[in-house]
DNA sequence: CGTCGCGTTGAATCGCGTCAACTTCGGTGG
DNA sequence: CCACCGAAGTTGACGCGATTCAACGCGACG
């Protein structure tokens, strides 16, 4: 058993890096990727403030990332799935930019920056699935932002649903049924939100025959109405 | 006169692409990028769903960027100042994700996307100096996503002051007194808020003495009560 | 001089947050 | 395995901040 993994054989390699990479150039790509220890949940994979080394890929699992508002409260500003990469918006000043927890015990690879730099040097596919993915972040970023603003509860987490939905379909997982792995807190935080709001949302949205929830697990019956409560 | 114009003369150039170049790369960007006609007010520069063929760099003057939701509705997402690039969440899949219109006579450099990845091959600090740029959108995005959750109507107008005055002083001018080139209503649906209420908020604000108002001439009287508004 | 876009101001309404009480879930130890 | 406890989730009552609707002022421009 080697430290070392492959790109190759990673289900998740078509929404990662090696997107589009030959095999050759994959084969490069691995040599200065390593696993991460895994993290369990509630662990801590990055500090905001320290020196950026590493952008890492969610193999498995899911994790939030967050900033502190003056008062010590959570900003939530993002959920990482499996294929997700994390570390991106430091880049600008050499520095992680915010927090970044486990919800569930959750398996990392780890790619050294400055390597990654020499290799998108030699390899113009690397060097453009680096823009793609950066600018992919972006658009979703500012996309969310839109959603958010002019947008009532409702809208919101209708939204936040069928995004999420859409985002276990490309990883190969039902988008049809799915479990939150973050706590109704963490999406009223992300969608400007409170608990209650979210949870009488999810009452509601059940008693119109749109959803089954059942705890974590959530359950799209209609996703036709759903995705139009989220226009 | 020529049709190019030269990024060592340009006042921008900290702030744009050239930034950390040597004067012998700084000269070979210059051979890729053109001047692009002058926009006046209202002119469009950008249709969502084009093919992506430039990035776009503001010499002087202002723009805004806005999607349309499902009833045409404007969402804006950005107001670009001088020295910001223009295009860059378009590069996911080569189409330019939304709408870029002036709003006022403006001044912009039209960069050819492919020769500027063909240099940035060549150019180790380019390339970096492109993802620092995408890095600094991406984290704008994000802080600005926190600003609008969780924050109050004054909070958000005041945020996006301060934000906009620092964005001055970066590029020169008076942090203390600006101009809005933008309206009251491009404002609020930016933050997500009324027309009125921004109206409401600017005087408001004036007269407790933080600002003087008059039409799109904002001055600054007390910074730091401001800022303290904005946390 | 009249029109149109933009901005301001007032009054009524409502969506969501806050506060509070209660229930359920999930982990931990006896 | 069950009892216990804290964390997470639900539900109801109430209040406030921002929207909405409406009227009006003002400057730019034909």
């Amino acid at each position: 058993m080697t430290s070392h993994i492959h790109c190759q054989n990673c289900s998740m390699a078509t929404l990662c890096l090696p997107y589009q990479l030959s095999p050759e150039q994959t084969e490069k790509l691995d040599t200065i990727i390593q696993r991460h220890r895994p993290l369990q949940k509630r662990d801590v994979l990055i500090h905001s403030g320290e020196p950026l080394k590493f952008l890492y890929a969610v193999r498995s699992g899911s994790l939030k990332s967050y900033t502190l508002d003056g008062q010590g409260g959570e900003q939530i500003i993002d959920f990482h799935l499996p294929g997700d990469l994390i570390g991106f918006d430091g880049l600008i000043d050499g520095q992680y930019r915010s927090y970044t927890q486990a919800l569930e015990t959750t398996m990392l690879c780890e790619i050294p920056i400055q390597s990654l730099d020499q290799l998108s040097a030699e390899l113009p596919g690397l060097r453009k699935q680096l823009l793609r993915v950066m600018s992919g972040e972006l658009h979703a970023s500012k996309t969310l932002l839109g959603n958010l603003n002019h947008h009532t509860a409702q809208q919101r987490l209708a939204n936040f649903l069928v995004t999420l939905s859409s985002r276990f379909q490309q990883r190969g997982l039902s988008s049809r049924e799915f479990r939150l792995s973050m706590t109704r807190a963490d999406i009223g935080n992300y969608l400007g939100l409170s608990v209650e709001t979210i949870s009488r949302l999810l009452t509601q949205l059940q008693q119109q025959g749109l959803l089954t929830v059942q705890n974590k697990l959530v359950a799209i019956n209609e996703p036709e109405r759903l995705r139009a409560l989220a226009a």
